[in-house]
RNA sequence: GGCGGGAUACCGAAGCGGUCAAACGGGGCAGACUGUAAAUCUGUUGGCUUACGCCUUCGAAGGUUCGAAUCCUUCUCCCGCCA
């Protein structure tokens, strides 16, 4: 028996960073077990942004993992803080979001986030069941438990005040707000990013102020978003988001660098050491499609990666055409005697925002039509229904007469 | 309340009367190469124009000047320090 707890904690502090402490950790595991009750886990999301990205996969897995060891998740989704406003890892202010957009956010969250996690072991909250309700002075006697100093232990927070950097005093109370949330559900562990360490670490504070026992803290690595080198998120464009489109998340994923693949396959798909020590051996092009293709395969379906997968080689390997170009209707007004200026052609079929652009494009060997290259700007084009304009190496239009 | 610092193109950041569509870095885009939309290297990066050139842009509005991102005035916003 002990010896399953044994083996349980370390299949809850796999791939993790900071575990506060192993040793609470193993305690709550035999109360649990003793009194036939599952550990709550707790989870925040906020719903600023309506879709979620491989970045939330790594700690969704977690989440995951721990339901199939039989433990409970609070997926707890911060629609009171989104409609504050929320302080995003750069600093700046998020704009705040009215209710109906909170709303509509959490809502394909929930949809999205279950195609990780077991519906039925999940007990999804909003925080503004408990703050909603609070007054002001509710919110000073809240906030009366913390000290500036405190909070100035925050990493960030000591290096903004430290650079003369602003922080306002909503930051401050972002921490409290997620302790708090701690202590109404009764968490038992709470899991987060790296980034997040001191927030789950107030949040044991805040329970043993309220009388409970502190939550057991788990942090995980933030993953690198396709830049190789910040995190991955949204407003840094550098996400692979679980709703892209099977060809989209194939072509972003075979772009990650041949060093970060690695841990895609660890975070994200939760390949074991000895199974990335196997595909190590392999050509790293073949490494990185069967990730491709995996990730595809769970968020779509099979024959989805393989077509993904089969279309990327045909357009970046063999540099053919793709199968589906959209295509674009030129009317007779701008091409008279189907004749049309090659700028033109190039901004009406939208692979060039600007003359300029289309200038540049051709300048520079980017433009093909029907596969054959031209260079010249000032070229007028004789239009033939269903050329294939390709404009660089992922611009593609098929012009059709109107 | 007092004092100081700042606002420049997608972002960061130079420039401090003409040679500024504005250095440099990042990002983006393109090309070469390749195993890929990896890595690396090169080019390019306001709009219009075949081009000469023209137009818009340096927080906002006025002003000085032959000429302003650069000087003056007012305004708006941001930040810090001392109270």
């Amino acid at each position: 028996m002990s010896l399953e707890i044994e083996q349980q904690c370390e299949r809850i502090a796999a791939r993790s960073v900071d575990l506060v402490s192993a040793d609470e950790l193993k305690r709550k595991l035999e109360v649990a077990e003793k009194e036939g009750r599952p550990l709550r886990v707790k989870y925040g999301a906020d719903p600023s942004a309506p879709d979620i990205h491989l970045g939330h996969v790594v700690g969704l897995n977690k989440l995951r993992e721990c339901q199939d060891l039989g433990h409970a998740v609070v997926f707890i989704i911060g629609d009171f803080t989104a409609m504050i406003g929320d302080p995003s890892g750069k600093s700046k202010t998020r704009p705040q979001l009215s209710r109906d957009e909170v709303m509509a956010n959490a809502k394909s969250y929930q949809e999205q986030v279950f195609q990780v996690l077991d519906r039925d072991r999940t007990e999804v909250r909003f925080n503004s069941e408990w703050f909603g309700p609070m007054n002001f002075e509710d919110v000073i006697r809240l906030s009366a438990h913390v000290t500036v100093a405190q909070m100035l232990q925050r990493d960030d927070f000591a290096k903004r005040h430290a650079d003369n950097q602003p922080i306002s005093l909503v930051e401050f109370l972002y921490p409290l707000v997620q302790a708090y949330d701690s202590v109404m559900v009764k968490a038992d562990i709470e899991l987060g990013g790296t980034d997040q360490l001191f927030n789950l670490l107030l949040g044991r504070e805040l329970q043993k102020i309220y009388g409970q026992e502190p939550q057991v803290v788990l942090t995980l690595p933030l993953i690198e978003g396709l830049d190789g080198v910040q995190k991955m998120s949204k407003s840094l464009n550098n996400y692979v988001g679980v709703t892209d489109a099977p060809g989209d998340m194939f072509g972003k994923l075979m772009s990650v660098s041949d060093d970060l693949m690695w841990r895609y396959f660890s975070l994200v798909l939760c390949a074991s050491d000895e199974e990335i020590a196997t595909l190590r051996k392999k050509h790293p092009r073949g490494a990185k499609d069967a990730l491709a293709s995996r990730i595809v395969a769970w968020f779509h379906d099979e024959s989805a990666a393989r077509a993904a997968s089969e279309e990327f080689a045909k357009v970046f390997s063999e540099r053919q055409n793709p199968t589906d170009i959209p295509e674009v209707v030129i009317g007779a007004d701008l091409a008279p005697d189907g004749l049309i200026g090659l700028l033109t052609l190039l901004t009406t079929a939208g692979l060039a925002s600007s003359k300029g652009e289309a200038r540049r494009l051709v300048q520079q060997g980017g433009v093909r039509i029907d596969d054959v290259k031209v260079s010249d700007p000032r070229m007028t084009v004789t239009i033939k229904d269903g050329m294939v304009l390709r404009a660089g190496k992922r611009g593609f239009a098929r012009i059709r007469l109107a």
